[in-house]
DNA sequence: GGATAGCGTTCAGTTGACTGAACGGACACT
DNA sequence: AGTGTCCGTTCAGTCAACTGAACGCTATCC
C-alpha cells in the first residue's frame, strides 16, 4: 500500500480539478466565511472568487437548494446546514464528550476555563470549551481559529511534529502574526520555545495573545492512525497565577490527555 | 432511502439542477453526517447516494481538496473545514453573543440551563447553551436537531407561523415522532397546544422529549427582514419545578427575547 | 427628468465533465 | 492454491454544464 501507483499522473504542484463545481462552491463558502459582514451579493462573490456571474448564479442556486447558503434578499449568507454538519463532525469525536465529563469531576480544572483544540495547518481550531467558574471569561468560541505561535495549545501541538515539517512551516526568518507586545515574532524564537516545551512536557503562553492572560497546554496522544492532533489548554489570569497552581493544572491536563488518548470503559 | 432508479432524471423535487455536482456533493456530506459511525467508503457512499462509483470518486477528490471531507485510509469522514464554516455562521449571529452575556447577569436564568435555537423546517437546531449551575445536565450539544413537536422551543417557534403554513406542515392526521409516552402524536393535538401557546405568550413542554424534564420557551422577534426564527428555552427538573419559579423564568426569557430582537447599545 | 452605472437574469454555442464498462489488486471462502 | 467477490481506479465517448454577451430593471447622480 505504500507505493501508490502513479503511472502517468501529470502532477504539476497545482492540483487538477476533478469536479470544479465543487471546488468553486467551496471557494464561495470560504469567501462568505472570510468576509467581514458575512453577507455578499452575487456580484461580490463573482468578483471575489473570480467566477463569471452567470456561473456564480448557478452555483448559488445549487448551494441554496442544499441549504449550505441562504438568500437574504439580494445578499447571501452561510446556511443552517453548515451548523448541522459542523455539529455532526464534533459529535463523532468521542474525545469532546469525554472532555466535558472529565472537566466536571476534576479537582483543579473544574474551576478553570479549559479548552480542547485541533491542529489545522498553522492554526488551531477550538473544538470545545469548559468554563467551571467564569473567573476568566473568554471571548473565543467553538470553531474559532488561532495561529499556533500565539497560544500554548498551538505550541504544544506543533512541538510534536517532526523537525523537517516544522522547518518548512516556520523558517527562521518567518514573520509570525502579532497580537500583543509579547507575541513571538520569528520562526527562530518559536523553535527555541519548542525545544523547551519538548523538554518540560507542556507548553506555556505568557500574554502572547491577550495581555493579562496566561495559558498552559499539553498535547493528546493521537488515537488511531488517522485521527487529528488534539491539545488541551487552561487559561488563567496572570495576576492571580501561581507556579504551584500551574503545576497542579498541568498534572490534571496530562491525566486528561492520557485518558483521551487511551480510551477504555 | 427512496431508491429512485430513474436512469436519466436526477431532478429533485421537480426543480432543474443548475450545478448538479454541488447538489451531489451536498448529498455526500449529508450521507456522512447521517451515517451511524460517520465513516464510509467510496462504495458505501456510491450506493447510499446513488451515484456511479467513478463519479463519486471524483466528487470525493474535490471535497477532500476543499477539506470538507477527510480521507482516513479507505474511509471518508467529515472534514475540519465544516467546523470552521459552522462557527463562522454562529459567529455572525449577534444574538448568540448577546445571549451569553445576558444569561450571565440574569437573576433567575443565570442558575438554569438555557438554550437558544433556530427553526429549520420541522426541526429546531440548538445554537448555543448556557449552563449556570448544572442542576440539569443536558446531553444535547450545539448543532443538534429536535423535532418541533417534542420541545417547548419548537412549539414556540411554529406558533408564530401563519395558519396555512402550519396546516401544510402538520395536517390533523400527521404522525409525529415519539420519544416518551407523553409526546404529542398527531397534528391535531399539536395545533390545539399552539392555540394555547399564542394566548399565554409562551410554550411549555411536559416530559415530551425526556421523562422527568420540563421546558419553558418563548420566541424571539425576528431581527431584520430575512433573519432566521430564533427561540429561547429553559430546562428544569419536573421534580423541583414550581409555577412561581416558572413565571419568573418566563419573565426573564421574554426580557431576553425582547433585547435580542431589538438591539441597541 | 434624463442619463448612467450597477445588479441579476436570460439564452445559444462550445468546451469540459460525467457515465459505464473493463482492469488490477486484495481479501475470504472452499 | 483456486476461485469468487468486492474494492478502487482507468479510459474513451457522449451529453450536459459553463461561458460570455445582451437584456430588463432599479437606484443614483447631474
Amino acid at each position: 500500500m505504500a507505493d501508490s501507483r502513479t503511472p502517468a499522473s501529470p502532477d504539476k504542484s497545482g492540483a487538477a480539478s476533478p469536479a470544479p463545481a465543487v471546488t468553486r462552491a467551496a471557494a464561495v463558502l470560504d469567501a462568505l466565511a472570510a468576509s467581514a459582514t458575512g453577507r455578499l451579493t452575487l456580484s461580490d462573490l463573482s468578483r471575489e472568487v473570480g467566477i463569471p456571474k452567470s456561473s456564480t448564479s448557478n452555483l448559488l442556486l445549487a448551494l441554496e437548494e442544499a441549504r449550505l447558503i441562504t438568500r437574504q434578499g439580494a445578499e447571501f449568507t452561510l446556511g443552517r446546514k453548515l451548523v448541522e454538519l459542523g455539529a455532526a463532525y464534533l459529535g463523532r469525536m468521542d474525545e469532546v464528550q469525554e472532555f466535558y465529563r472529565y472537566c466536571e469531576q476534576a479537582s483543579v480544572l473544574s474551576g478553570e476555563t479549559v479548552r480542547i483544540a485541533m491542529l489545522d495547518g498553522t492554526n488551531v481550531i477550538y473544538l470545545a470549551r469548559y468554563e467551571g467558574h467564569p473567573a476568566v471569561r473568554l471571548t473565543s468560541n467553538i470553531g474559532d481559529k488561532m495561529p499556533v505561535s500565539l497560544c500554548a495549545v498551538g505550541k504544544a501541538l506543533i512541538a510534536r511534529l517532526n523537525v523537517h515539517d516544522i522547518e518548512e512551516m516556520f523558517p527562521d526568518d518567518a514573520e509570525l502574526p502579532v497580537l500583543t507586545p509579547k507575541s513571538l515574532r520569528t520562526g527562530a524564537a518559536l523553535k527555541a520555545q519548542l525545544r523547551q516545551i519538548r523538554e518540560q512536557g507542556y507548553a506555556f503562553e505568557d500574554e502572547e495573545s491577550t495581555t493579562g492572560v496566561v495559558c498552559l497546554a499539553v498535547s493528546v496522544p493521537t488515537r488511531g492512525a488517522h485521527g487529528p492532533s488534539l491539545g488541551l489548554s487552561v487559561t488563567a489570569l496572570k495576576a492571580t497565577y501561581t507556579p504551584e497552581q500551574g503545576s497542579q493544572m498541568v498534572k490534571e491536563l496530562k491525566e486528561l490527555a492520557h485518558s483521551l488518548g487511551n480510551p477504555m470503559g
